[in-house]
DNA sequence: AATGAATGAGTGTTCATTCAT
DNA sequence: TATGAATGAACACTCATTCAT
């Protein structure tokens, strides 16, 4: 019965892949220890033994959804804004619009820009080391845009990677905001780009 | 015989003083669940039964530390500041500079900030609601110099909260960096001010 | 695939009972202070944790288990006994044959009397004063019944109540007999009776 | 200064006997495991560590207060009266009202058989074999009054000690009667008597 | 000698994980 | 495969005991 066997493989991905996506935004909002899987199951609606059909433990669960808040495809997009020939001015601005655009829309993405944040911040054992390659290409193009950009004098003088941090900062700023906050204002492109822009 | 009354207050009173100080620290960094009452008394250099000589419950504990985080001497400042008679962007500056340089020199201020932030920012069971006054009052005088700049066209234009809660939201940013990277370049008073102050 | 929803039930239902079960025993013999949820659980063979699938604490177990034990089947008995058209001797002579078979034959409901009597006696926060009706309603059904045979002058006189309260409390002190002693001399119906009945 | 030692010993033994005689009506009250040093202290009116500089351990305390709870006067007052050449229902009658007249002024009497007779019942680790001396005597002297006052007709038949066992459970019960309860009906001679008297 | 703050072993309770169905 | 009752290790909290004053 090779459709079946196919069919249930099927299955399987779906569970495994909503379990993924719902648990993402729990951890994203509670964090790891505030998490408890019995809450968590109760949130996505299967029983507590179901997670563990799917995931060794809670630790792997996180471990998982962390390597996938870490495997944006944003990256690829972002590879293309970088190698544009455009203004520097005008790639910040696109890749603002994209990621403001984003946050709005999905909270998936704010989930996973958190984790990511705090991953890199809090950099202790919940969070292997090898998981910030993401990050660390994610900072490496912004970097690039932002050299080019000093180059250019629209942007701000000083060390690029600290104004990359800054701007990505206030992303993760506004991420926690639409995870926490029900009613709040989001910030706009202009108020985001100040980080890095010249007036 | 009895030690003498006013000195066992005095020690009693020490003793509640450095566990609310370090607890302060350790909450900030791992947050309610993430905190255990056995590394937290490992962490101060107590045992475990002290906590509960002093404190009720972990949960009475982690109130008292809002109560303290919430009652910041910063605001007398902000008062005065609000009413000296220059210009808004020369109050942003003396508030900028003040904030920043006791985020480098004082770590329990960043906690302070983070636990507060965050307290406003979840604004669930693990935090009463009322203890948001100081947030209140701390936005509401960076609402007036923001008002006021924005009259004197010193700041951008737009929602005047909305950047009260920018400026503070990257004020917050930076003291997570501070209580959990050891190292990182922290951001300068331009920077800061970037989020409000036109070019 | 889930358990059948009623078989589940069953098995829930199933285990509580056995758990309130020993439990009632447990507690009648070690007190409530005397009896850790470790050594229960153990005596019960369950785990810890099963416990506190059923109830709250180990305090709502004790309120449960003082309810069981005040919800006595013996009320309808003795409601018949009462109204039966017999001489008071006769009625006490039925009563005293049940009450000290049941003592004899049924470990449990020795310990509900012992549970029932300390709960009069003590009448302290540990248990609640709503939980007396069962104890009020046997000494009142009592209460007729020799209220009867003083004016037949079966029984002696006196104070009626004071009677009841000699009368059980003598049947309590014959419940602690049956819960710690292994070997003992069991009172015969005529020694019990002797409380009341006139030579 | 022998003088000065004189006092300092005696005032050493008046605090041993105030914790003593407080420390007995407690844990009749409450019960080994119910008993906390910290209320017990309390109560008594002293710090917790004073009780460490008269007893070794919360144990050896309650081992002293059975002690004592087992070294009753009474016994020679049973000698004297066994021993008298009047009836057996005379004797009876003798010991009953000493045992109610007691009962009534002195709690701490009540105490004393509570903790006497519970040792009796439970006879578990908490009471040591050896303590039972005491309790044995009393009933050897009661045994032989109803032993004469079967031999006289006035007592009724059967296993002489299952009766003193009897009567003095009786005695047992109005003395946690006297414990517990702030109003009560105390028992009269003549019902007390009606355990072990025909009629 | 008397105290009560400090302690950690012990107890009550929670929760990640297992497993029979 | 999916479940949720059962479990015990881990955590919050208590309390007998110690000890500096």
């Amino acid at each position: 019965m090779p459709k079946s066997k196919e069919r249930c493989k099927e299955i399987r991905e779906e569970m495994r892949n909503t379990i993924l996506q719902k648990s993402l935004l729990y951890f994203a909002r509670n964090g790891f220890a505030g998490t408890k899987i019995s809450d968590l199951s109760k949130n996505i609606g299967i029983g507590q033994g179901t997670i563990y059909v799917y995931f060794e433990s809670k630790e792997e669960l996180f471990q998982e959804i962390l390597k996938i808040a870490n495997s944006n495809e944003m990256l690829k997009k972002m590879k293309l804004l970088v190698n544009m020939p455009v203004s520097a001015k005008k790639k910040l601005r696109m890749l603002s619009e994209m990621v403001l655009n984003r946050l709005e829309k999905d909270e998936t993405f704010a989930a996973m820009i958190a984790l990511n944040t705090q991953m890199l911040l809090e950099k202790n054992e919940a969070y292997s080391s090898e998981e910030t390659t993401y990050q660390t290409k994610l900072y490496n193009y912004t970097f690039k845009i932002i050299e080019q950009g000093q180059k250019e004098k629209s942007m701000v003088d000083g060390s690029s990677m600290k104004l990359v941090d800054y701007y990505w900062g206030v992303v993760y700023l506004y991420s926690l905001k639409r995870l926490f906050t029900s009613e709040y204002e989001m910030i706009s492109v202009d108020d985001l780009e100040r980080t890095v822009l010249k007036g």
